[in-house]
DNA sequence: TGAAAATTACCTGCTTTCAGGTAGAACAGT
DNA sequence: ACTGTTCTACCTGAAAGCAGGTAATTTTCA
């Protein structure tokens, strides 16, 4: 049996999820909230498999819930909920340890496969999410146009910063002075504008040269 | 008319193509290159929209030639195709300009659905590739559970660094002592197990810590 | 082959980071 | 009220990074 928590301050939304799920025999809606401190008391007392939870709430913003809800529970799935689609917010839920993400006015044949694949140890993005998430990678490329010569060898210097080795752990690396890694970090840093190999790497990040 | 541009060793692979296209009367098979060397020849001279590239070929591997590609030329899409599906490769690819992945043992709804796709300025994914990048994202979410407990003045303090910001801007931007901002930094390095800040950086990120 | 670009290497002076501490004040939870 | 954690701040010496050069050799490509 799969238990459901729903974290959602529209009662309409819990009701239309649950009517989604009635016929459904293998999974029970274990309860609901409407607000985050309700929710969090309700999860000290109870494990339920999954929890779909809304991030437009009243009285907390649904980011900062899931991380409390992570904090002290590794093991239900979370699947973010909400009407907006923004791949900004998606790319943020997944990173503070959802499973998946859905649109509030999914269809229920995408609820039945997201609590699926969530319980299979799967991410789930709905059509639409998914769709944003790898427009992220077409902006990446799309950078690429006014991408600075870089040259082979200082490349191959920035991958190994990028892999979180120093200047002289670098140069005896590739058998070369310090003082060659040096030079070759300089002008890298020039070529990107920028004054630290901190900023180095973020901007190459970015701009997909690693 | 899209005009299409093979790069792949095996001639089965590009029949399979041509024969797959050959009622679409809107895309021309332009020509095929069976290995890196000649394909760079041909894009001497031509356009294509489209670039369909092996990523596994006998005289370079099919990564570089894709940067080649995009070094001098901006224009045209390229997907990957190879019978590997794997997900690091597939991140690898796009992070170098390529447009799209397919996997050779694709149908024929599949490759016309990512044709358009990518003239479209979208990404394609396969069906199956899509799935493995997704579940990086899966890998990261598990990683949080053995995520070390970061204080709330500590994470503030990383969010800066990854900004790029160093030790005295981080001081002067929360109103502190550098050495209050060099403790922290140091407890950070302590907490997660590295030795400068650039592997904290890195080792914060793939955590979701950031 | 010649010119341009890339690679290598060095120098100085100054700033920042790192590793190793210590320690008081504020705050939280039992 | 007490205990543990967090936040604050300081110190020293060694290592690394940054800014500003110069310059010889090697590679690349027209």
């Amino acid at each position: 049996m799969i238990n459901i928590f729903i974290i959602d301050d529209h009662p309409l939304v819990a009701g239309g999820i649950a009517m989604m799920l009635k016929d459904v025999e293998y999974v029970n809606i274990q309860g609901t909230a409407i607000n985050g401190a309700d929710a969090l008391e309700f999860l000290n007392n109870h494990q339920p498999e999954i929890i779909l939870l809304d991030i437009s709430l009243p009285d907390t913003d649904g980011l900062q819930l899931c991380d409390s809800i992570r904090k002290n529970n590794k093991y239900s799935k979370i699947i973010g909920l909400t009407s907006a689609n923004d791949a900004s917010i998606i790319t943020q839920l997944l990173h503070r340890g959802a499973n998946g993400y859905l649109l509030k006015n999914m269809e229920r044949n995408e609820l039945l496969e997201a609590i699926d694949k969530v319980m299979d140890g799967k991410i789930f993005l709905s059509k639409a999410a998914n769709e944003k998430v790898l427009e992220q990678f077409s902006s990446i490329s799309s950078a690429i146009n006014e991408m600075p010569a870089i040259t082979r060898r200082e490349k191959e210097i920035l991958l190994l910063l990028e892999e979180g080795l120093n200047g002289p752990q670098i140069a005896e690396r590739l058998f070369l002075s310090p003082y060659t890694v040096e030079t070759h970090r300089k002008n890298l840093m020039q070529k990107l504008n920028v004054n630290s190999t901190q900023q180095l790497l973020k901007t190459a990040r970015t701009m997909a040269l690693v």
